[in-house]
DNA sequence: CCTCCACAGGAAGCGCAGGAGT
DNA sequence: ACTCCTGCGCTTCCTGTGGAGG
């Protein structure tokens, strides 16, 4: 398997684009959401004029195009001359506290601005003179707004600027892919938020042949992709919860099979190789951006339930189930078998309650059968997977393959 | 019925990092 | 150089809770 820098400078025989197949690309035309983005201009036109906006609430899956119609949305407006509206768009898995985001917006704006030091109360005043000097608009555009730790002191925190400030005044548009965080918010914060709501539904199997098979023209040399394969991705995606980003990189994985391969075209065998492949990547990228501590309870977990968990299950005869107390035991015991500090059984239960927030684990009360109160803990993808991430990634080269021992696998490239 | 178990999750506080003010 | 703040990760201490065991 030898390969040279050359390869990546001769022309591909089967990408024309492949810019148009990464999920950061923005189309000129996302397809079926007109209505969608219609409903987001109407909101932000009033800042665009020097009002104050109405408050948008998104939500949807991923994969459903929320932040791809955002940003459409975004450099629809930085293309309008003469516009007063200044916006901030803040990506909440990297600023998750009220703090952060605050500081996020003015060091966004204002020049000059450091990073520490200010209180939350400084860097309010600063914000809010900063929006009084020219009555400027902001656009505040909250991505995966439900990781936000104290979100309601944030939420009341802006309610508050805008009440206060004499001119400007300051929209929130915030994104999340769970419908249901919706009910642990405070009312107050709810009111806020949701002046607006905006629902964006999963894509069904046609119109992901749509949107597939629009990217092919664009992305792929002609006729280098099997009619056959843009109805095999759509189906495969729209199984999957209809997540558009998933079908978009099984095409481009397809397509980069087929190029080692050294094949001239895309068929249906690249595509169902690419698709395994796809949503390993995918839980990969999940895994490897935890911190270490959440890692290593994920580890904890996957190791217990690997080969199903002999012990508890719920009623509907799922056993792969762990008590919330015995994965904290195996948690320690493999923090301390690698020299790292063990946490308290306190932040335990905190990062825990992380987890299940990021949708990676899934716990529920533990109920009838067992002792005490506890909880029910497991993964929400393939155990032996994240096992594999996991060791890939946590551990040395060595110690991996030690660990691993007989479950040899070929070795990923990048 | 009461007691105990095995936790859940709130409150308070501690040490640290790192900028501001002097 | 120093003191003063503030946020943050973390621990300690605590009260609450649902079911099992006696």
């Amino acid at each position: 398997m030898e390969r040279g820098f050359e390869s990546l400078f001769r022309e591909s025989e089967i990408f024309a684009n492949r810019e148009v197949l990464s999920p950061h690309y923005i189309p000129e035309h996302l397809l079926f959401r007109d209505r969608q983005i219609q409903e987001i201009e109407n909101a932000v036109t009033p800042s665009l004029r020097g009002e104050r906006g109405r408050n948008v609430f998104i939500y949807g899956q991923t994969g459903t195009g929320k932040t791809s119609c955002m940003k459409y949305v975004v450099e629809q407006i930085k293309r309008l001359p003469m516009v007063k509206a200044e916006i901030s768009y803040i990506n909440c898995r990297v600023y998750n506290s009220r703090y952060r985001v605050l500081s996020k917006i003015a060091s966004d704006h204002i020049p000059l601005y450091a990073k520490r030091g200010y209180g939350v109360i400084d860097i309010y005043e600063k914000m809010i003179s900063w929006v009084e000097e020219e009555g400027r608009m902001l656009i505040a555009i909250l991505d995966e707004i439900d990781i936000i730790k104290d979100l309601d002191d944030l939420v009341y925190t802006l309610t508050r600027a805008n009440s206060d400030m004499k001119s400007g005044g300051i929209t929130i548009i915030g994104i999340s892919n769970k419908a249901s965080f919706k009910e642990d918010l405070d009312p107050r914060s709810l009111s806020t938020l949701y002046e607006n709501e905006l629902a964006f539904p999963p894509y069904d199997s046609q119109e992901l042949s749509a949107i597939v098979s629009d990217r092919v023209k664009s992305g792929f040399k002609p006729g280098v992709v099997d009619p056959s394969c843009i109805n095999l991705v759509a189906a495969i995606a729209a199984k999957e919860s209809g997540d558009a980003r998933l079908a978009l990189k099984i095409l481009s994985r397809a397509g980069e099979i087929s190029e080692e391969k050294s094949l001239k075209r895309v068929g249906p065998e690249e595509v169902r190789t690419a698709a395994k492949q796809a949503e390993e990547e995918i839980a990969y990228e999940l895994i490897n951006m935890l911190p270490e501590n959440e890692k290593l309870i994920v580890y904890a977990i996957a190791v217990m339930t690997v080969n199903g968990s002999r012990y508890k299950r719920l009623s509907d005869g799922d056993d792969s189930f762990v008590l919330s107390g015995e994965i904290y035991n195996r948690y320690a015991s493999i923090a301390e078998s690698l020299g790292k500090g063990v946490k308290s059984s306190r932040l335990y239960r905190r990062y825990i309650a992380d987890l299940n927030m990021q949708g990676i684990i899934l716990s529920y009360e533990s109920g009838k059968g067992v002792r005490g109160h506890t909880k029910l803990i497991k993964l929400a993808y393939n155990s032996a997977r994240v096992k594999n991430i996991i060791e890939k990634s946590l551990f040395n080269e060595k110690e991996a393959e030690a660990k691993a021992g007989e479950n040899v696998q070929e070795p990923k490239e990048e």
